[in-house]
RNA sequence: GUCCCCAUCGUCUAGCCUGGCCCAGGACACCGGCCUUUCACGCCGGCGACGGGGGUUCAAAUCCCCCUGGGGACGCCA
């Protein structure tokens, strides 16, 4: 196992988000291709919003990607002593102080920053006073440099100058005794030995006050990767309004994981023209160095190729496992496993998803079909009545309901008795069987279908077709 | 408003660091064709981009500057 140590640490306060999925992806990938350590932390220090069920739901989705992780979960509020210490250290160092001025006197200045055109941040009234009372509310802030700047050495993008002026005395001990992010990331990356913070571009920003802490508390600087966000259609950062988000979304829509996993590693990273990629495949080939530096657009249509691509090269076995929920959900039979096999087999070209494969099987689970108006209208007229009688006495007579004999008994009628081309009583017959114009080829459709559906499907078709030559 | 980041087909991207092999390659989507009992799959083909302007250079998608555009951050959220 070499040094290398990265995490993921998401905050409980919802389901994982596809942006957290490829950060922890990347966290993921990046320790396993260097032999590293993959640690899994739960920032829940906002008791507030965090909840049990929030971690459950992120573990599971963390567990269906595959992003398996080596140490962990942490829990922040299972460590609070130990944020507590620190900041009891840089007060009694002189690198922080507390705070009593009330929340709404610093909120109002913002405002009237913003409004004004100013930086808002806070203008450090306690900075240098010596007689808060630390019996009474107040917070602890950090004293940050106001002159200089401070460097932030990124892998992705060299080094970020910020200018400490633009940095304020940031609160790190809330008035209500619980540290704040900015602290206990530092605290706890620190503490945990992680080598590389590599995490989304948004908390860019946040780097150079976290660099302050490293300093002030005297902890070696980890490196920094900031990778691109993920944006929505309209190039606006990715979130609900743009649909599904959410790990556990696509699972419940069909997805498979690695199709996600792929999808998700190809967005900011690539490795030359190469598009498919199985997990063991990035951990060999992923690296900082095929990462982007520019926001990428979450293109729903590429996932949906590369799902069906997964689809069509599943194992039957795993197949039937990963359709039988979605078929179980819409309330079919699935015991027999055999049935499922044929069927996954005939459809599995033509899904790009579960959800879509169990809607599409629907005429081979229910016995009472619709039949699609248009397509009646069109392929069931009476012409086509008496090749239906036929065909519906020639499969009567059927000895063994299977695609040979199916067939046989098809082409004697529609190209022997009635001299027709194929598709001619083909597409009448699929619509008879399945309500619709679209299914697979036609004998494995019959057969999907099963014999005894299939009759008194084709025998309703009839008395369609006869009916339009009545009227 | 201030600061920070980013900028190749509609989208994901290769190429950029180490200028010439790029009148820019791949993929998704889209359009056409082939295959075919329908639909898919598959195969073949097409459409389609270096944001703009200045430099530097014999030569720029590649280096520099400005502009424009987009995104993000400015919490006692994370």
């Amino acid at each position: 196992m070499s040094g290398v140590r990265t995490r993921f640490a998401p905050s409980p306060t919802g389901h994982l988000h596809v942006g957290g999925a490829r950060t922890a992806l990347f966290n993921f990938l990046y320790a396993r291709h260097h032999g590293g350590t993959f640690v899994l932390r739960v920032e829940d220090t906002d008791r507030e919003r965090s909840t049990d069920e929030s971690t459950r739901a992120i573990l599971e989705s963390m567990r269906w990607l595959g992003l398996d992780w080596d140490e962990g979960p942490y829990f922040q509020s299972q460590r609070t002593r130990l944020y507590l210490e620190h900041v009891e250290r840089l007060l009694e160092e002189g690198k922080a102080y507390r705070c009593d001025c009330p929340p709404e006197v610093v909120e109002a200045k913002r405002q009237r920053a913003l409004i004004e055109g100013r930086k808002p941040k806070y203008d450090g009234t306690c900075r240098a006073r010596t007689d808060v009372d630390p019996s009474k509310p107040h917070v602890v802030r950090f004293k940050a440099p106001q002159a200089g700047a401070t460097v932030v050495p990124d892998l992705l993008r060299g080094e970020v100058v910020y200018d400490n002026e633009e940095l304020d005395d940031l609160v790190i001990l809330r008035t209500d005794g619980a540290p704040t992010y900015n602290f206990v990331v530092v605290v706890d990356d620190a503490l945990m030995g992680i080598t590389h913070v590599i995490r989304g571009d948004d908390h860019l920003n946040n780097t150079p006050r976290q660099i302050q802490l490293y300093r002030a508390l005297g902890y070696p600087l980890p490196r920094f990767a900031h990778v691109p966000m993920i944006l929505g259609p309209d190039k606006k950062r990715l979130s609900k309004r743009h649909g599904a988000t959410s790990v556990e979304a696509y699972r419940d829509a069909g997805f498979l994981p690695e199709a996600l996993v792929n999808f998700l590693a190809r967005l900011g990273w690539s490795h030359g023209d190469q598009e498919i990629f199985s997990l063991q495949e990035l951990i060999d080939r992923f690296d900082l160095g095929g990462v982007g530096r520019s926001a990428s657009v979450f293109n729903e249509d590429k996932l949906l190729w590369l799902n069906a691509h997964y689809i069509k090269e599943c194992p039957q076995d795993r197949l039937v496992d990963l359709v039988r929920p979605f078929l179980e959900r819409k309330g079919y039979e699935t015991a027999n496993r055999d049935k499922l096999g044929v069927l996954v087999e005939a459809f599995r070209a033509r899904c790009k998803t579960l959800a879509e494969f169990a809607e599409k099987a629907t005429p081979y689970f229910v016995r009472e079909i619709e039949v699609d108006p248009a397509a009646a209208k069109k392929y069931l007229k009476a012409s086509i009545a008496p090749v239906l009688a036929d065909l519906l006495e020639a499969f009567r007579a059927v000895e063994r309901w299977d695609v040979p004999s199916l067939e046989r008994a098809f082409l004697e009628v529609v190209e022997g008795k009635h001299a027709l081309r194929i598709g001619k009583a083909a597409q009448p017959l699929r619509v008879a069987v399945t309500g619709t114009t679209v299914s697979p080829g036609i004998f494995e459709t019959l057969m999907l279908v099963g014999r005894e559906w299939a009759l008194e499907r084709i025998e309703r078709a009839l008395e369609m077709a006869r009916a339009r030559a009545a009227g």
